[in-house]
DNA sequence: TGAATTTAGTATAGCGATAAACTAGGGTGG
DNA sequence: CCACCCTAGTTTATCGCTATACTAAATTCA
């Protein structure tokens, strides 16, 4: 038995079942019910059942502008494959959810910045893209091979032609170091990226200078960098704050990750947190409700941001309307158990 | 200044530019050189090139039988979106990046039970399917409406017309248990899903039942079922272990979530993970490595899975050799901290 | 009753690309 | 010198669908 090439009913088939021309058939099927008498609509819709009838989105998209198809692109390297964090695993779920609500389809994308991005994009025709995770410089570039309507994820870059949804990381970032402030923190550390490796670390940086100095606290504040987020950098920062900066009682690390790592650090070397270290994060990952202490960070509306960037894109194609400019969502902080409270009662 | 319309060059372009026939054009385009001199194959190379060209998919599909698109199909409900675990993420990565080396596309897509699933894959005509987290009921209902071919992550449908890549759960289930047995344990508990819900733990069930068995260990062993793989189900199990069973000194957990949850339901109660109870999960999720202890559980590898999935799929569509059946990978124990050795040494 | 309008379609063309069949012009062999 | 075969293309048809323009018959209007 043939597994049989896949016989795809189409509207030829339905127009000889019943005995009219295709295109009064595709009348029938796009509901434009005025230009076709009841019976027809009701013999056609029979048929186009019984036949199990589905359009083909390829044909329609070639002949449409709209191809009810949106990319959604995320940074690759050859070898690893696309980088899904806990963080962007959520968001694409919810997008998905809503482009999927309202009729379009999710084409899933990794790319590495040497191949470049044009041609997964023209090729199927997109009627819009999503960008979640590029730095500014990639996105600038990016942006160039193509003009279909945009929505970038985190960017700090300049001004593009796209629109920008983000948080307000400096906002985090302060209120993160605010807090500790107000704990009796004044020695506080700060683990981060390189600033010219994630924008947005950038903006932390810059809310957690503006606590320090809004609470007169000066001179040179330990800072310690990596290339990468990741649990193992944490734990590399954590030991070195231990066993190099004794004065330290306090740190805002920029992902929770670095925070659950640099615990993890302080714990390895005998030490305690909160009592030895203060730790606050940033992002609320599941990890930091189940660590140990219960991580104080920062969290977001991942649904909100994901909900904003769907709606941007789908505005965009509905109405044509031009609306680039940015969107920047608010962050809280979350108190836990990572902050000791270094003010006597 | 108008965004305009996406302009894209077509062949017919090139052919009015290069003064031949859009066919000639195609033929290069193709490499087809056997029938294009060489200068034109020069000419018409370089005119693409300087026009920006890139073909246009949808075109290609409508008129041949292959569209380079595969759908990974996962589950949804209306109101949360797909469910990402971080296992079917990386999953996912692995199986983007190796359809994006291949020349294959990757279109996302969560299938609601309700709605059904032929419209999406007839529609865009996909050349192949890759299902995750798919109950088998659901599995048997989706296959009947479409006959791409189709690969199934951790299936244990009786036998459908696809094929099947799964681990070896049962081991798994033998492995762990085993394991505590070694360690001195005789009163262990099994923590998992309602069998109906998913087959996997079905076979890792019966993995234990066997070890225990094996062992000479009768008597109805403690078993704590619940509707989902989550870690506040397993903070349920662990508090109701302590409280309810004192007698059991292990236990075994189908997921890691629940592992953990566990460990941390056990610590609230002022248990202590290994001393009072000793814990094995499933899965090697992150989230083994950094709990506190480090959750001795069963690992598989990822990649490999992933990586299988894809070769199936794709050796299948180029060969158009019909190959169903299983492929059934290893797995296997990672000790960490989590469990006790009961035995004097 | 004859012209105008409506109803319910049909006919034609084209989206971008490809497969398959066909052809003009140059070279070759006997 | 003519039949024959390459070479390098061209022509035609088609994938499935939709937009646009057209038309025959039925209905309305004055």
């Amino acid at each position: 038995m043939e597994e049989g090439v896949q016989v795809m009913t189409t509207l030829k088939d339905i127009a000889k079942e019943a005995g009219v021309t295709v295109m009064t058939v595709s009348n029938v099927i796009n509901g434009k019910y005025d230009k076709v008498s009841k019976s027809t609509v009701e013999t056609v819709t029979e048929i186009a059942r019984r036949l199990d009838y589905v359009p083909s989105a390829t044909a329609r998209s070639l002949v449409a502008k709209s191809s009810r198809l949106v990319g959604v692109l995320l940074p690759a390297t050859k070898d690893e494959g696309i980088f899904l964090s806990t963080h962007n695993v959520a968001v694409i779920g919810v997008i998905e959810r809503l482009l999927r609500e309202k009729g379009y389809y999710l084409l899933l994308r990794g790319v590495s910045a040497a191949e470049g991005v044009s041609g997964t994009l023209r090729s199927w025709n997109l009627d819009g893209a999503i960008f979640i995770g590029f730095l500014d410089s990639e996105i600038q570039q990016m942006r160039a091979s193509f003009d279909t309507p945009l929505v970038v994820l985190e960017s700090y870059a300049a001004h593009g032609d796209f629109m920008n949804v983000r948080l307000d990381d400096r906002r985090g970032g302060y209120l993160a170091t605010h807090h500790l402030i107000q704990n009796g923190h004044r020695s506080i550390a700060f683990v981060g990226t390189h600033k010219s490796e994630r924008g947005v670390d950038r903006e932390r940086y810059e809310g957690y200078l503006e606590a320090l100095r809004e609470a007169g606290i000066t001179g040179d504040p330990v800072t310690l960098l990596s290339h990468a987020v990741s649990y193992s950098n944490g734990v590399e920062a954590g030991t070195k704050l231990r066993r190099e900066h004794p004065e330290v009682t306090a740190v805002f690390a920029t992902a929770d990750q670095f925070a659950v790592g640099i615990m993890d650090g302080i714990h390895s070397l005998g030490g305690t947190v909160p009592d030895d270290l203060s730790v606050v994060g940033f992002d609320n990952l599941e990890i930091a409700a189940t660590s140990r202490p219960p991580l104080t960070t920062i969290t977001q509306d991942l649904n909100r941001k994901a909900a904003t960037a769907v709606d941007l894109l789908l505005q965009r194609l509905q109405s044509k309307r031009d609306q680039p400019g940015e969107t920047i969502l608010d962050v809280e902080l979350v108190e836990r158990k990572s902050v000791r409270n270094l003010k006597p009662a």
